[in-house]
DNA sequence: CGGTGGACCTGCTGGC
DNA sequence: TGCCAGCAGGTCCACC
């Protein structure tokens, strides 16, 4: 579901109602995430008061008062949702969070691949969910010369490149397709074969990409929502991403292809992108 | 060290 | 109608 503009839209919805609410009682109700839920790490928020919401990467961070921070990541298939505090238990409701307004944040998660956990708000950047993590492209430090730099001595594939969390965060499997039509880049051109100035497109490329999905509320492809259960509106302008066998939208007259890279779909256009 | 492929999960879709 | 293969927005780890 969430790559970074999705994860920013929720951080945004949730940012209002959520700061300044209280945790009453947290409720773990089943544990089985991809790193199970500690539940009294998870309880040592009760009784404390929401500070802040931060986003790092594809992860959110609930700052609360004493010194603490709730991580969340919502994998492939999580979602995050207030709702009133007596609205019924959901099959996949891992986690839920009561809250002095009346209100429950839930986390639903079928797939399980997400991640919950309580860490002191002082040391997250040491965390090692996040130590290894390479620059925010809607930052100032983003740009196509940091790009060129992490790419010397390697080979990957420009895609692979970009989804590497490593080199660039929050770029997952639809923003990369998006990114590189957008760079008229061929998803797999090497890094060793991309000239210096085009990586200077390529980090404009993702930054736009990303800027136009967090203004439409995200991608919702099958069910993201953002913290009040809004659906976003950047699937309709996705130019190649599930388009398989569409015409180019540049109106170049071929056909998007679909190939696999690294186990993942790969769309792009075979005239525009080299 | 960098790159690749598979594992981790459930649920939905499309083809037969 | 029913079954089953294939696929899904992420991340980590073993292996070369």
């Amino acid at each position: 579901m969430p790559e970074l503009p999705e994860v920013e839209v929720l951080r945004r919805s949730l940012e209002r109602p959520l700061v300044g609410d209280r945790f009453n009682a947290v409720h773990v109700h089943f544990p089985t995430l991809r790193e199970p839920l500690c539940a009294p790490a998870l309880r040592r928020l009760e009784g404390h008061t929401v500070r802040r919401l931060r986003r790092r990467a594809k992860y959110l961070w609930v700052d609360a008062s004493g010194g603490e921070t709730l991580v969340l990541h919502l994998g492939m298939s999580g979602r995050l949702t207030l709702v009133d505090r007596d609205a019924p238990l959901l099959a996949h409701e891992h986690l839920g969070f009561e809250l002095a307004s009346g209100l429950r944040l839930r986390f639903c998660d079928p797939r399980r691949f997400g991640v919950a956990f309580v860490a002191p708000t002082g040391d997250l950047d040491g965390d090692r969910h996040f130590r290894h993590l390479g620059v925010e492209p809607l930052s100032a430090r983003f740009d196509g010369a940091v790009l060129a730099d992490l790419a010397r001595g390697r080979t990957a594939p420009v895609k692979t490149f970009l989804m590497n969390a490593s080199v660039v965060v929050g770029v997952g499997n639809i923003y990369a397709s998006e990114a590189l039509y957008r760079a008229r880049i061929h998803p797999r051109r090497s890094v060793a074969r991309i000239a210096h100035r085009r990586f200077d497109v390529l980090a404009e490329a993702v930054r736009e990409v990303l800027g136009d999905a967090i203004e439409q509320g995200g991608t919702t492809l099958n069910d993201f929502a953002d913290g009040e259960g809004n659906s976003g509106y950047f699937q309709v302008s996705l130019d190649v991403y599930g388009r398989e066998g569409e015409s180019c939208p540049a109106g170049c007259g071929s056909r998007i292809r679909r190939i696999v890279i690294a186990n993942r779909s790969t769309y792009y256009c075979p005239r525009c992108q080299r």
